[in-house]
RNA sequence: GCCGAUGUAGCUCAGUUGGCCAGAGCAGCUGAUUUGUAAUCAGCUGGUCGGGGGUUCGAAUCCCUCCAUCGGCUCCA
């Protein structure tokens, strides 16, 4: 007998050889078919697992990330089944579950196009009715490796190759047999929904010098229902994308003659883009930044001397021409260097430490065509960059203060759902990176001790450091649940170094300033983007470029309306007038499109009494008010929306 | 950069197996209407069918090539 701990902290006891499924039934026959997979004494196994020593278990459930994640994974051994039974000689790569759904990289003899997905959806269907189950054998790695061989299937083969000595396991739906490490669901009866989303090229083992596979998409539901309700959540997605809000609210755009991935902003969107940046200056302000303003461009010279051209090469940068040969200029990739020279212009004092350089700096990046993505990837963007010279007794203190910064702004914008990143060196590849092992673990110490000092949530990712420093990331999702990084919080040895940046200190003698780059926002653009995506274009009414339209009943109340928006203006509520020759009805609709927080409606009665009728955005009517009550109505709600944060 | 898909008016989209001067709705302009909480009516304007080349008696439609966009991969200072 095996005894069995529950998460309740009740034991029972089995037999040896029971599988966590029969445990689960022993509760309840619904917690054995709801469950997907089991952690029995912390590893997650399959629901067919057999116990054979004493455990504590744990089932996991649709609702579980792990209980998905072999829903998924069975899923894609599923599609590699359809896969073999319809394109036979078929070679596959890997095909895991991901944060949405599941994939499979194959090499197929003939080429699979988007046309021929419907009919391996059907395929994948069909074989699911047989309700096969997932087969756990374990073998060693000479017979692996022998029987992928035998197969022809040299991905597999070299995976098995990479793996250790020791015990290796397959599982077997069908026809169909994989290398795979589990767990997964009982058996393939449970997919009942599956639609296979895309097809795209993906290189072996991510490696660009490697051949490309054709990579399928697909993701798959226990109930035909809840496939609906994905694909309702994905077309209202669609409809936050800030490509499409951009257009339709009219804030920026891109010319084919301009060029790609250079995004022009339209009015809306910079007076948009203007008021983030006096937002962000405040603040900045309020935290002794000074401003400074720099070139576009820069002498090759300073990027020599700040290692980003030996690092990045000639071909990362877009050389500016000039009329003197053996001259070069190269168009800014980023601020440090500029503003390194502006700490060098003067001796500096360690009474003068920490010196906060701010500047809203656009750079040129000349990123890969294929990774050009609107706002969020471009080729011209403009940082709200900083570089902080500290002490090296005030790199803590400082660095939080960076974190308050960023934590003050996602809150008043209501980003929620954002991850902390610390972003470290890869030890296992140190020569991409520079500086002296020393200086980086000073510099990692001091990101993670921030962290927690702050009580930050983070998760940790080697090898995704800048060449120069370790940084603290702040990813924020967008509409299709794609990352992007915003805000970033660098330190760097580094450059004060290559630019032999000092301060005199209090024994008179000449020590080194640590450097902490950051950018709350990360780009103006990045930025803007994400929070359409966030908001829907639904702004808030501090942010947004027209706060109030007034809506005339008929061209006799236009002048009114015009007073009403010149008064409004005047105790700086932004406010236009909607006079064209059109019916209410056809006033309001067409700015409620424009995500207008506040319509006021004049008429006869209005006019009378000097009043407005309030509409809010989205919230019908809101009853009348005098100018001077909605003026104040407007004050209270934008002090509130800031207040709230402080 | 790589794999795949797409590109018709300012926007959203029709355009049958290649065949009469390339269509619709919205937007715009002109006129009528003077309106009470999500689309008033009528008329008009607007297109090098992404660019270039080719096949054909004839190309938006077929072929080649370049450009851009979208979904991924790779990359991301």
């Amino acid at each position: 007998m095996v005894k069995v701990t529950f998460p309740d902290g009740s034991v029972r006891e089995f037999a040896k050889g029971t599988t966590a499924f029969q445990v689960a039934e022993s509760i309840s026959p619904r917690l054995a078919a709801d469950s997907l997979a089991a952690e029995v004494n912390g590893a997650t196994v399959d629901m067919m697992r057999a116990i054979d020593s004493d455990c504590t278990i744990k089932f996991f459930k649709w609702d579980d990330a792990e209980g998905k994640h072999a829903f998924w994974h069975t899923s894609s051994h599923l599609l590699a089944e359809a896969l073999e039974a319809l394109y036979p000689g078929i070679k596959f790569g890997i095909g895991p579950a991901i944060d949405n759904g599941f994939y499979y990289d194959v090499d197929s003899p003939v080429a699979i196009t988007e046309a021929d997905l419907e009919k391996i959806e059907q395929k994948m269907v069909e074989l699911s009715r047989n309700k096969e189950a997932l087969v756990r054998t374990e073998v060693s790695k000479a017979d692996a490796l022998k029987t992928f061989t035998e197969k022809g299937d040299q991905y597999k083969v070299e995976l098995i190759s990479d793996l250790e000595d020791g015990t290796i396991s397959f599982y077997t739906n069908g026809a169909f047999t994989d290398l795979c490490r589990g767990p997964h669901i009982p058996n393939t009866g449970y997919i009942k929904a599956i639609k296979l989303t895309s097809i795209a090229g993906a290189y072996w083992r991510g490696n660009e010098k490697n051949k490309m596979l054709t990579r399928i998409y697909g993701v798959s539901f226990p109930k035909k229902s809840m496939l609906d309700e994905y694909l309702v959540l994905l077309e209202e997605a669609k409809k936050r994308d800030h490509r499409k809000l951009g257009k339709d609210l009219e804030l920026f755009m891109f010319s084919q003659r301009v060029g790609q991935g250079l995004p022009l902003w339209l009015p809306k969107g910079a007076e948009l883009r203007d008021r983030l940046e006096r937002f962000l200056r405040q603040i900045q302000k309020d935290y002794g930044y000074q401003q400074v303003i720099t070139p576009h461009i820069g002498n090759k010279d300073l990027y020599v001397t700040s290692g980003h051209y030996a690092k990045y090469g000639k071909d990362s940068f877009q050389p500016i021409h000039t009329p003197f040969e053996g001259e070069e200029y190269l168009l800014k990739p980023m601020n440090c260097p500029h503003h390194c020279e502006i700490y060098r212009s003067k001796p500096r004092s360690y009474k003068d430490l920490p010196v906060r350089l701010a500047e809203f700096g656009t750079v040129y990046r000349y990123e890969q065509s294929g990774e050009l993505h609107g706002l969020t990837r471009v080729r011209s963007f403009t940082q709200d960059d900083a570089h902080l010279f500290v002490r090296p007794d005030q790199l803590l203190e400082e660095f939080e203060k960076v974190i308050d910064i960023v934590l003050y702004i996602f809150r008043t914008l209501k980003f929620e759902n954002y991850t902390a990143q610390i972003s470290l060196r890869d030890p296992n590849n140190k020569e991409k990176y520079i500086g002296s092992d020393e200086n980086w673990e000073k510099a990692e110490g001091a990101i993670i001790k921030a962290c927690e000092e702050k009580g930050l949530k983070t998760t940790v990712e080697l090898g995704e450091a800048a060449f120069y420093g370790p940084k603290l990331d702040f990813m924020v999702k967008d509409a299709l649940g794609r990352s992007w990084q915003l805000g970033t919080i660098q330190v760097d040895y580094n450059l004060p170094e290559r630019f032999d940046l000092t301060y005199k200190g209090s024994d008179d003698k000449l020590h080194r300033p640590i450097m902490i780059h950051r950018a709350p926002f990360g780009s103006m653009e990045r930025f803007v983007a994400v929070l359409l995506e966030h908001t829907a274009g639904k702004f808030p009414l501090w942010l947004t470029p027209d706060q109030v339209v007034v809506l005339p009943i008929s061209e006799k109340y236009n002048d009114y309306a015009h007073e009403v928006a010149r008064e409004l203006s005047r105790v700086d509520v932004r406010t236009q007038v909607d006079d064209r020759n059109e019916k209410i009805g056809r006033k309001i609709r067409d700015n409620e499109l424009k995500r207008i927080p506040y319509l006021l409606i004049v008429g006869e009665k209005e006019a009378e009494e000097r009043k407005v009728s309030v509409r809010a955005q989205g919230d019908g009517d809101k009853g009348q008010m005098t100018i001077a009550e909605f003026a104040d109505f407007m004050r209270d709600l934008v002090a509130k929306e800031i207040e709230a944060n402080k």
